[in-house]
RNA sequence: GGCCCCAUCGUCUAACGGUUAGGACACCACCCUUUCAAGGUGGCGAUACGGGUUCGAAUCCCGUUGGGGUCACCA
């Protein structure tokens, strides 16, 4: 590459949820401009003003914050090479179309869309193995061209690709990657509403804004032909190409929230960490040297390489997901980050945070850290700290019927601790056992079914510690102590 | 259908001509143990197929098969 610092970008468009595969190409990009030394920019494609949605634009920007990934420019941080909103540059880009036309690089097309629709069906009914436009009006004089445009016909504009030869593009993952210009089409450049199609108007916007690096899905791969054919008519040189392989979901097919996959928000709403979201993401198509699989942004900046990339799309699996999510909870985040982040997300996912009572509050969440997977577990297993209105299963249930006669005593010998601390209790419930020669499998049950309502439950020591003497002693009065 | 890309356990991947093909998730068993987890140990499980090249192929070449993408006035 040239001496200049790399400049990679993503090119989202505003049209519906914040999708997974455009988190997958954020890491990729910004990490890679990192790791250069160079810059990360997100421009918003949103010339299709059919599909535009105005929400959206805004809900792709907050999950790059949520995910703590920092463009260098961006509709919200807009510099000299702006404007970073795509709509607003159409000025711009019918300008180069012209440029285009002037120099013979492209022609006026004044097909109408149902005549294109009728035209491609009858080609389907012939099953030509080609089904592009059938460059009808690149045979029109410029004369005529210009007389019709005059007359205020409408008309868009295509690119006039060789009809011979071959075209190369060189991509970093994939070698040379050859295709026969006989295959390409006629591409819309200039659309009949006046808007740039992608092809020209990413084209412009990366030479203009300095990209270096275009890293994008393999969807593009076969279009990339078009675009250096753009790049070479506007006497630009052309990027470096990167297009990396697929996100697919368990079906094989496209990762696609279309599809039922979930995406980003719904990440964040079951409660996914954004770290372990990127790790995660890090993981599919590329791998740490040293084989590690918890690793931070950071350390994908320190050892990304393009030679780690496997070209096999990778299936995205949820469970996996998950299980890196709940090792962060334990391992990679300490016991006091679990805590706040348990309360952002409570505050803001559930009904809020539970109790007053902070220090109890930390204490059932060091309590079940091992237990949680997501964040959103959390409330669904701890309803017993909260409330003495919870509910029995059937199996604490048998447990208490198993061991009535038991209650009374026990709730007796945990009075009698004076020093509520696990240890005591501890103690406590291994004295009672050996005085009354019953196993702990027989004694400890039927308290853990008092106090919580079911099985499913912490250390028990550590549990009756953190529900305080009160709370537990009434509980075993009720159930029958 | 034409063109393009891809191909290691069910899934994510390691291997860059020489390994009993390694690890992780999931699954199963065992250990720890007061339940559930966590943790530990072990097990199951893959180079799609066929030809070459080579002393030697998961690795290089060709073909087949399979999967995906693309062929929009969407990106």
């Amino acid at each position: 590459m040239s001496d200049q610092a790399a400049v990679t970008r993503i090119a989202p468009s505003p049209t519906g949820d914040p999708h997974v595969g455009t988190a997958y190409q954020a890491l990729f990009n910004s990490v890679f401009a990192r790791q250069q030394g160079g810059r990360f920019i997100v421009r918003i494609e949103d010339t299709d003003r059919n599909r535009y949605n105005a929400a959206s634009e805004g809900r792709i920007l907050d999950m790059l914050d949520w995910l703590g990934i920092e463009p260098d420019a961006s509709p919200r941080r807009e510099d000299e090479r702006g404007p970073y909103t795509q709509s607003q540059r159409a000025e711009l880009h019918r300008g180069y179309a012209m440029q285009l036309l002037e120099s013979g690089a492209a022609y006026r097309a004044f097909d109408t869309p149902e005549e294109l629709e009728e035209r491609r069906r009858a080609a389907e009914e012939r099953k030509d193995s080609y089904l592009g436009y059938d460059r009808r009006d690149r045979a029109l004089t410029r004369e005529e061209s210009d007389r019709r445009a005059a007359a205020g016909e409408e008309f868009v504009i295509r690119l006039k690709a060789p009809l011979e030869g071959q075209t190369v593009v060189r991509d970093r993952l994939r070698g040379e990657v050859v295709f026969d210009n006989a295959q390409l089409d006629d591409k819309v450049l200039l659309k009949r509403d006046g808007f740039p199609t992608y092809h020209l108007a990413a084209m412009v916007d990366d030479h203009l804004m300095g990209v270096t690096h275009v890293i994008r899905a393999e969807e593009w791969l076969t279009s990339t032909p078009i675009h250096k054919l753009i790049l070479e008519g506007l006497g630009w040189q052309e990027p470096e190409w990167i297009h990396t392989p697929w996100l697919l979901s368990s079906g094989g097919k496209k990762y696609s929230k279309r599809r039922g996959d979930p995406s980003v928000e719904d990440f964040r709403r079951m409660g996914i960490l954004p770290g372990a979201l990127l790790n995660y993401l890090g993981m599919m198509g590329w791998s740490m040297p040293n084989g590690e699989e918890v690793f931070s942004v950071d350390d994908m900046v320190r050892e990304f390489s393009w030679d780690r990339v496997s070209l096999g799309g990778s299936t995205f699996d949820v469970t996996k997901l998950k299980w890196l999510n709940g090792k962060y909870l334990r391992e990679v985040l300490s016991a006091d980050e679990v805590v706040e982040r348990v309360k952002a997300y409570l505050s803001e996912f559930g009904a809020g945070l539970p109790t007053d009572d902070e220090a109890y509050f930390a204490a059932v969440v060091r309590l079940m850290i091992p237990r949680l997977e997501t964040l959103g577990d959390f409330s669904e297993m701890t309803g017993y700290f909260w409330t003495d209105d919870y509910a029995t299963d059937e199996k604490a249930a048998k447990a208490l019927a198993q061991a009535a006669d038991l209650l009374p005593d026990l709730r007796a010998a945990l009075e009698g601790v004076n020093d509520w601390t696990a240890d005591s209790i501890k103690h406590a419930l291994h004295e009672y056992a050996e005085a009354h020669e019953l196993k702990l499998g027989k004694v400890m049950p039927p308290v853990r079914a008092a106090v919580a309502g079911t099985m499913q439950s912490p250390d028990l020591a550590e549990l009756l510690e953190v529900l305080g003497r009160e709370r537990v002693l009434a509980r075993l009065a009720r159930a029958g102590g």
